[in-house]
DNA sequence: GGTGCGATCGCCT
DNA sequence: GGCGATCGCACCG
């Protein structure tokens, strides 16, 4: 449908940005002419030079930040605790933007062939992935999006971040989404601000330059555990299998996505595995094999 | 509500 | 030169 082409051609190509987005990027290649070039123009990167001297107000401030030590546990692990915790991006100019983490994947390393890393290797683009726990990956996909990883224990291993549930600055994440929409199109629902992987790194203005900064100590995004969490209900968490990957075969089945049930903010819902996963049991739903890989880091064991 | 499809370009082989 | 951890839109029921 040719007319239909040219209105994803001018999606791709919206570029009356909000600031979203890439300087400092490894992306500023000159040779670039396409749309997502001239999506650069309009961006920046807000690491400017006074956050320096700001870096200890937030610390002052921030009792609930997660530090090294929440970061440094195997990867299935963290992919679990990191749901209901709270990302944070802090904005150039004070404004803060909050969402509660919903779903998220664990990517071993290793012998998971569905990871970057897999086999050990280390490349330029996947360097992150093997620096110290808690380091984010930023990585591009498809050409025209980002995915946001933060590294765990074990070698090449991350946990990709896939949903938020928004808690504070929608309308600046609305506007943020809204830039890469076509005019006209409807005003997205608080859920849909940051139901995937790409979608919450446009809504929070995770950019390209957030590759290898480390989220245990960055002044502009940090991981917070909510004020006032309640004690009483623990949380209902179900395993299913990664999306995106079918091509990596048996891999492609390890029940590594973990999202909170019955969330409205999760990306995809996957009922089969929510019958398997019932309620109260989610938390020991690991197969003998994983539960060893997760004991023994990456060291996963082939079924 | 669900499904199918094509955009786009960095990365890796 | 081929592929991809996605997305938004059009279409259908």
């Amino acid at each position: 449908m040719a007319g239909r082409k040219r209105k994803m051609l001018a999606l791709a190509a919206a570029p009356e940005q909000s600031e979203s987005v890439i300087k400092h990027s490894n992306l500023t290649d000159q040779k670039a002419t396409g749309p997502l070039s001239k999506l650069k123009e309009h961006i920046t990167c807000e690491n400017a030079p006074h956050l320096e001297t700001e870096q200890s107000h937030y610390f002052r401030n921030l009792p609930h930040r997660l530090g090294e030590d929440f970061f440094s546990q195997p990867c299935i692990s963290l992919a679990k605790a990191f749901l209901g915790k709270v990302l944070v991006r802090r904005r150039a100019d004070g404004t803060e933007l909050r969402g509660r983490i919903v779903e998220t994947e664990a990517y071993l390393g290793g012998e998971d062939k569905a990871s970057h890393s897999a086999g050990g290797k280390r490349t330029e683009r996947n360097t992150a992935m093997f620096m110290k726990p808690g380091t984010i990956y930023v990585y591009p996909i498809y050409g025209i999006y980002l995915c946001m990883n933060v590294s765990s224990e074990g070698e090449g291993a991350a946990v990709l971040l896939r949903s938020l549930e928004p808690l504070q600055g929608q309308p600046i994440m609305r506007e943020l989404r809204a830039a890469r929409r076509k005019e006209g199109s409807s005003q997205l629902k608080d859920k849909e601000l940051c139901n995937g992987p790409s979608k919450l790194c446009q809504a929070l203005n995770i950019a390209r330059c957030f590759d290898r900064r480390d989220l245990a100590s960055d002044p502009e995004v940090w991981l917070e555990t909510e004020p006032d969490p309640s004690p009483t209900k623990p949380l209902d968490i179900v395993s299913a299998p990664r999306i995106g990957i079918e091509s990596h075969g048996e891999w492609a089945k390890k029940p590594w996505r973990f999202y909170l049930r019955g969330h409205p903010c999760v990306s995809i819902v996957n009922k089969e595995a929510e019958r398997q996963s019932l309620s109260g049991n989610v938390m020991n739903d690991l197969g003998p094999s994983d539960v060893q890989s997760e004991t023994g880091q990456h060291n996963v064991k082939k079924t």
